[in-house]
DNA sequence: TCGCGTAATTTACGCGCGTAAATTTTTTTA
DNA sequence: TAAAAAAATTTACGCGCGTAAATTACGCGA
């Protein structure tokens, strides 16, 4: 590699014989030139390390190639996950993912909205925060941003992709009767659209089966689920409110909490014989097999989420559709046994 | 707020009744211009809710206002909540924050590097892979960018934020030591400079008190650490090769997996009678209180690390000082004594 | 060899803003 | 109230690149 500093697009096409408008298209979509000027820009790109400055490329482009992910909370592993897997899809398809987190909180969630807007992004992958959000905001951006919605079904943006909660709960609430006493629900709170289906989802299962359905309500808010879990259960394993002594909680961070109270309160969770209680959760969080005992839960299905997001946001691109119904695409989950019920 | 788009600088000057010089100063430093023209320019941004155009902005400055962070793994809550805290603290000094995760990856590392200085940050905190590091590539950047680097300890940039792992260490094992059975090490893949740092602190705490270190190598490599520490673990339990029923980990993910590990073993963690092991472990990440049983840890100061960072970044703006030798801040941990050992 | 279509070059303009210099206006100080 | 200082304005240029239009060079088949 030279160690002549080449600074502009200008010094570099000069320095590899090309004319600074070819450069600029073979940046733009190296399939453009023909073959033999792209090996000589590559070459040169070999000796030179140039790089085109991002600013004055962004600047005059009407669209750029960014791509925006928010997420309602990078904390959490399954939205660290998610946000890595769509980070490297849209790498691969050579775009430029910038990550934003709510943290839980809405004005960084609008924050990182109009942030991504300045940035003049060719699409977004939102997750909202849920009920917190800024819907009307959300909408907005939606209509100007070619926007995928996922995880949190607001009724917002044209493409909405996820989990189809009545299914999972449906297969996990069927498995639990199946195998014992009828549980309860230990909900999250109501930070979005999936709390709330999820207790809906669970009524209707425990109907569908001839049972009493039992939802235990839960006094904390916010996203600090695990210590929600943790000590609203101890307070109701230790004033025996529980109504069974099988709990479906309604995410596995709640369940790890609870599992955390159990364990504090000497009850043994399990299916087996001297087990005082079985505890299930929702999500297949990254965590839930290294619990203990490790967590039975209904998976969502990662990578199919984050395929189909990805891939509708480019058919967005390619069609620039924005009119028709709302289009929601929700994926089925997968009973995952594991010994806590 | 009115319907009139205003798309330039230029167009919220004239209507504001501003010259576009003096705006532009305002938006630099709102405190560079008279109070009362300070006031009509934030009244007219209320009417018209009006941004700069960012790539025009750092077009032109020679120095932008972004402020790079790359952690090794986001996926690790330990990093996610670092992360979170320097976010914070830039956006609230008038900085903006943009974060890049490794993923574990040396290829990715890298390309954040070259993305980051494309993107002429006025400075970056950097928590190197490790190991796979380039570390030359991490010397040029904070050769050109005022650059920390904070957790793991390589030796480039002129400012290191981290833990006393020696410290740390000896604490916890001087307490395993007083109150049972002296603890063997249970070792981390060698990702980073902490892994050989808490292997040496550990051996000469050990020797310190009179006692024969026992490390326990493993096989596994990369990040995913629960899972190490609950395969290795397992095998480890089922053919007795634990010199120790006391196990110091090398960090909390690893014990997580170990706990879960000796769950599947049958055997009870802790320190009160009946327990067959205890296991302890470094760092107190956010879970290590929900594990059961909860997790006894050295807690990393994660406040003070993220405060020290982001200062002696702060300072190298002021200074632009890059003289003198290397500078390195390192921050005690405490003993978090919990259920598991 | 000619002629054609494709690819590359030349030329030129504009994006939205930072910023410097010279000038004018406003505020502060004496 | 005048003079000095501070702030705002006017004017003008440049950042590095996208991109359009017109022109020229190239590659290929018949």
């Amino acid at each position: 590699m030279d160690d002549v500093k080449i600074n502009t697009m200008e010094e570099f096409a000069s320095a590899s014989g090309i004319s600074r408008p070819t450069v600029s298209k073979y940046f733009n979509d190296p399939t453009s030139v023909r073959r033999s000027t792209r090996e000589r820009i590559e070459l040169a790109l070999e000796r030179y390390d140039y790089r085109p400055n991002i600013f004055a490329i962004n600047q005059n482009r009407k669209l750029t190639k960014n791509i925006g992910i928010i997420v309602p909370y990078l904390a959490d592993p399954f939205f660290a996950e998610i946000a890595r897997m769509i980070e490297r899809r849209c790498i691969d398809a050579g775009y430029w993912p910038i990550l934003f987190s709510s943290h839980g909180q809405s004005d960084l969630e609008l924050n990182a909205l109009k942030t991504l807007q300045s940035l003049k992004p060719a699409g977004a992958l939102i997750a909202p925060l849920g009920a917190a959000s800024d819907l009307d905001a959300i909408g907005e951006f939606a209509d100007r941003v070619p926007t995928i919605i996922f995880d949190s079904n607001q009724d917002v943006g044209q493409t909405f992709v996820g989990s189809n909660n009545f299914q999972s709960i449906g297969l996990i609430v069927d498995y639990l009767c199946r195998t014992g006493e009828p549980p309860c629900f230990f909900e999250m709170p109501p930070v979005n659209p999936n709390a709330n289906k999820r207790r809906r989802a669970y009524t209707e299962a425990m109907e569908r089966l001839g049972h009493r359905p039992e939802i235990v309500r839960v006094e904390g808010q916010g996203w600090d689920f695990e210590n929600i879990g943790f000590t609203e259960g101890k307070r109701l394993i230790s004033e025996r409110r529980l109504p069974s002594d099988t709990v479906l909680c309604s995410n596995d961070r709640i369940a790890i909490g609870l599992l955390a109270a159990a364990f504090d309160k000497g009850l043994r969770v399990g299916r087996g014989p001297g087990c005082a209680m079985r505890i299930a959760g929702h999500d297949d969080h990254p965590w839930s097999r290294f619990t203990c005992p490790p967590l039975t839960t209904v998976s969502q299905d990662y990578s199919a989420i984050v395929d189909c997001s990805v891939e509708k946001l480019f058919e967005l691109f390619e069609t620039g559709e924005r009119e028709g119904p709302r289009e929601v695409t929700l994926f089925e989950g997968r009973l995952v046994l594991r010994a806590s019920a």
